[in-house]
DNA sequence: GTCCTCCATACCCGGAGGGTATCGCCTCCG
DNA sequence: CGGAGGCGATACCCTCCGGGTATGGAGGAC
């Protein structure tokens, strides 16, 4: 069987996001008659139909959902080849994804341990609110900090550093900061804000950083949960209240399987030290 | 950036395995001085040197072993998508990798569990001894019946199935049949085949398949490391002693991580429960 | 029926990818 | 020390694939 190329992947993956040729040409940069030509190809290479073609739009067959999962990861792994393969020249780094803030004050131990390995390397910082993961398997970050539940780990291999207690963040005005402590049930009229590559859908407004996050909440026009550590940072006119039934949110340093290099290792080492330390330093 | 076609890194895994484009050209079936060309695209692409070019023969620089790890899971990403989509066509079918007798004796309750589901597909059973891991990574399989810690489940998500400790297969006039249990400082002097695809290089006697070992056992030319459940399938002049001290193998039911559909959480499922039910009734 | 939208077909062109011949360079050996 | 051989790079040519423009045909909306 011939091989398929990343360009037809590419290719189909537009299509298969739009369900329509022209706009998943436009995308591309390219005429809709080539695309056209280069699905029916693939199709035909592989002698499975992908897409059911109606004079408005298309949609997937079962093949082509297969192959536009597929096809995703697939290509995330050839451009984290890429980028990876670039990043470990002559000025090789180790790219850290993490959210501003979303270390649980852990950052400086894990890098004092880690600039302490002889497999070291610079750390540069890529920071996101959103998309760690994705940066994670599409080789745009080496090592990260993200949340379980909250980000989708699949596909990455991770270890637990220290379980957060989730707290919501009130404007000081507002009626449930005369409570102690709170329940979810109690904010379900409130609105919480979402950032834009939040998954799952919501109805609060969109914001675009931590620090229009705390700007709404300080308003009182929202509230939002926020893990415990995030709590030791004050914010003017804002107050923590601890949510009880809130699920807990796990940090973990999490790496791309697929790049299991000496650096890598020391990280996670160094963050699992960390994590450790702290944990017996603080009970 | 361009992106990087899948042909470059066929090209840059076939020369970085072989360090000589000649004999890598040879292998790809082209001439040598297009594939010269082509990895030179290829470093300028990346901005990164991935040879260092001497007269005889090449040697990987740093980025080159990055690429090349990075590449092949890679490219068994783009295979197993277009595999995976391949049989997701008209005659799906889930196609399950296992060795032969590698079951534990779950194997029917499996299938039983498995076909009652609605999701329930056709099962194919692609029998291999040792690259059980590499076919669910490139897509030849589906899901897999694998043990660890003898397989690799690096790139995979992977459930327990049960514990087997592991026993030894010695011809019946084989001194140390004699003894009831074994230790593996037993075993040091013997003669321990090994099959061609086996990671960790040994002295033993190759063998293809588990018949040819079981000859050699029988004939007293070698031993064999055997789980458990492979003992009560009797073979003549054959017997089992059990190896005290000998890492048991855990029999994991494992499936690609970006495959996660629901045919493939199906089998999962049965697996499953197959295990716990085996483990309940016989305890 | 008549548009309009969307995808497919027909045809052409440029350039990337592959082949052959040859060179430059280093190593090894006589 | 010099020639031979192996290895990768360069030069040059050619083919065919990927992309563009123009146009056709089918199906739904009104």
């Amino acid at each position: 069987m011939e091989d398929v190329e990343t360009r037809e992947l590419r290719y189909f993956v537009a299509v298969a996001e739009e369900l329509h040729f022209g706009r998943a040409a436009d995308r591309l940069g390219i005429a809709q008659p080539p695309l056209s030509r280069a699905i029916r190809r693939l199709e035909h290479r592989l002698g499975v139909e992908l897409l059911e073609r109606t004079s408005h739009g298309s949609r997937l067959t079962p093949a082509g959902e297969v192959l536009l999962a597929e096809g995703r990861t697939a290509l995330d792994a050839v451009a984290a080849a890429a980028r990876r393969a670039q990043r470990a020249g002559p000025k090789a780094c180790l790219v850290l994804a993490m959210k501003p803030g979303g270390d649980a004050g852990l950052l400086p131990a894990i890098l004092a341990a880690y600039e302490q390995s002889p497999d070291a390397l610079p750390v540069e910082f890529a920071f996101s609110i959103g998309d760690r993961g994705a940066m994670l398997r599409d080789g745009r970050a080496d090592v990260g900090l993200l949340h379980h539940p909250q980000n989708d780990l699949s596909g990455l291999a991770t270890e637990e550093l220290v379980v957060e207690r989730r707290v919501v963040a009130l404007a000081e005005s507002h009626p449930l900061a005369a409570c102690d402590e709170l329940r979810m049930a109690d904010l379900s009229a409130e609105e919480i804000p979402r950032f834009p590559e939040a998954a799952r859908p919501g109805t609060g407004p969109l914001v675009g950083d931590v620090g229009e996050l705390m700007q709404l909440v300080a308003l009182g026009r929202a509230v939002a949960l926020v893990s415990e550590s995030a709590a030791l940072r004050p914010h003017r006119g804002v107050v923590y209240r601890p949510v009880l039934d809130a699920t807990p949110a796990t940090l973990v340093v999490a790496w791309a399987e697929s790049s299991r290099s000496r650096e890598v290792a020391a990280f996670v080492t160094a963050a699992r030290r960390a994590a450790s330390e702290e944990a017996s330093g603080t009970s």
